[in-house]
DNA sequence: GTGAAAGCGCTAACAC
DNA sequence: GTGTTAGCGCTTTCAC
């Protein structure tokens, strides 16, 4: 054997394509982009070229040449409620059509998780920024004005925007499962939900809630908080306790579907009258009670067609054709299902 | 008012935090990535300079000049269906540790959208990359062994890895289902899935499934195959349909445990019963399942594990301290809950 | 239609 | 401990 020196592997580059092909880097280029024009013969060469040595470009010297980067963050306190991926479905529905690309970053609702991801998204120097909520600490406002790129901000239009704002009001919300839930006459009403104080959506809409209440001059009779675990099996544990500590309740309004899911599971095991006796709603519109022994009212925030709003403001703002921040608010409707209208219609 | 002339707004750069500090853009650079020894007053400059200007860094240029990305590319098919979420919980957790971190890119099951997700995410020059799935196209493959970047291919070791590997072996899972569901006394075995063409891990479940009633001599008593809507209710809907086309059958097999609880309430309601006169397992371990009226066998696919495990894999081959593939297989347990367990153990 | 030169904003390597 | 120089791999700009 021959005492070979093997060169180190270095990683390819357009120089590679333009050696093997013969053709200039910057021509190269322009094939690879498909930018001005390049006749179709070296066109051809090119293109060959680069497919047999598997080119891929690297995008962050062409990101840093050009100072273009074609990434949106979308920033979101969780995946494993599945509200969030469904407003990326609809982020990215839009976005699919663009030459823009959705990162995802994920807060867990930390503030300083929030804090760190900001930073990160725009250390990539994204061409957008949609984030969850419009309730984020002054270090995090300060970042996303001085950014200089888009923001939209989503899923809650209550308070004063960065930049754009898409979304249902939570407050209204509130209000306007109460005003349902109060037309139908129930009086004893349990409120049954998450742990809040970082969740400001789930808080807001809470305290419309109470805010209409209390214009009828009424309080919530009873309330259940939880954190962790199976929410569907929290929302049957919560539902016993609940109705143990106060049994004249008549209504139980849930924070969001799951754990209503799994209070309307319990009630019917119980052999509660429905909605004669005891009223359920939800909150969220999800898929998953159309399978339920009977439908849980709810409300349908909107999920999808948020997410598509904002990404066409980010789209606009990056092509030009929207100049002006946007307020677009995302009506929630009432779905009533079987579980909340006592009265024909 | 003075004639001004507004210079044009530049990105901020090392070299403003330089000159607000009247430091060197090196040693701004050595203090803001906390390298090589500063001395603690310069350093409180430099920062106090940084913050005031709200000077983020650019990524772009760091990762060019460095050739240092810390990106790890996790791709995957799809984020509504809860197990992904469930992967990516345990990938984060692990690189939350490190300087790494995740970036998602969704295929859609599609092998198309698949190739072209590999080539965005290798443009960007990760650290490494973790897939979900064995199954690539020739193209695909080519990408990733060229990309010279660690590869984990995730929740399927039945076939070829690129690099590492880390999951449940899908073949086994089914096979070891089966052999569990004859155990019990079961004979008319039913099976409901997803239409299956793209998803190679139910696909191969399904394999191992049959292919174990096969060597008793049997085979599946009838099936049925869904896509889109909700789960929960298509479990439903199936169940009633296979039950009415083939009564005598007594043992439905679900390919997930959304489906799976779709029909476990289907058949409560109907009053069968369970596991007496009809058994009833899903698959995947979801913690949904603890919520349900009774309890649905399962088997627990090792999420959160899996994506620990090839994020430490990545993580390990990042730092130097794994050098060589790993292949790991993680264990499926059955999960037997109250629906498929006739005799006492 | 194609190419050469300059530089995007940072960091590696080395000098002091 | 700090500064200087030379790129990283592309794209922009301008020349031909």
């Amino acid at each position: 054997m021959t005492d070979q020196t093997i060169p180190p592997r270095r990683p390819m580059t357009l120089r590679d394509v333009s050696e093997a092909s013969g053709v200039s880097e910057m021509t190269v280029s322009r094939v690879l982009r498909n930018r001005g024009d390049v006749s179709e013969a070296t066109r051809k060469r090119v293109l060959e070229a680069a497919r047999d040595l598997g080119y891929v470009p690297n995008k962050i010297a062409g990101a840093l040449a050009s100072s273009r980067v074609n990434l949106v963050a979308v920033i979101i306190p969780s995946l494993s409620n599945m509200v969030f991926p469904e407003v990326l479905g609809g982020i990215t529905e839009v976005l699919d059509e663009t030459h823009l690309q959705p990162v995802v970053g994920v807060t867990n609702y930390r503030p300083d998780r929030e804090e760190k991801v900001i930073y990160e998204m725009l250390s990539w120097r994204p061409s957008g920024i949609i984030i969850a909520g419009i309730e984020h600490n002054e270090s995090c406002r300060r970042m996303l004005r001085a950014a200089d790129v888009p923001v939209v901000e989503i899923m809650d239009v209550d308070g004063e925007a960065v930049d754009s704002v898409v979304g249902i009001s939570q407050r209204r919300a509130g209000r306007t499962m109460a005003e349902a839930i109060l037309r139908q006459g129930f009086e004893q009403i349990g409120f049954l939900g998450t742990q809040m104080p970082l969740d400001h959506r789930a808080r807001k809409r809470f305290e419309g809630f109470t805010e209409t209440l209390a214009r009828s001059g009424r309080e919530v009779a009873d309330q259940e908080f939880y954190s962790g675990g199976s929410a569907l099996k929290k929302g049957r544990e919560m539902t016993h306790a609940i109705l143990s500590r106060t049994p004249d309740i008549d209504f139980l309004y849930y924070s969001n579907d799951m754990i209503g899911a799994g209070g309307l599971l319990y009630c019917l095991e119980e052999g509660y009258d429905i909605p004669g006796r005891l009223g359920l709603a939800g909150f969220n519109g999800t898929e998953l009670l159309d399978g339920l022994p009977r439908k849980l009212a709810t409300m349908d925030a909107g999920r999808a067609a948020t997410g598509r709003e904002a990404a066409r403001i980010i789209a606009g703002r990056t092509d030009g054709s929207i100049t002006d921040p946007r307020r677009i608010e995302i009506e929630a409707n009432i779905e009533f299902g079987n579980t909340l209208r006592r009265y024909k219609p």
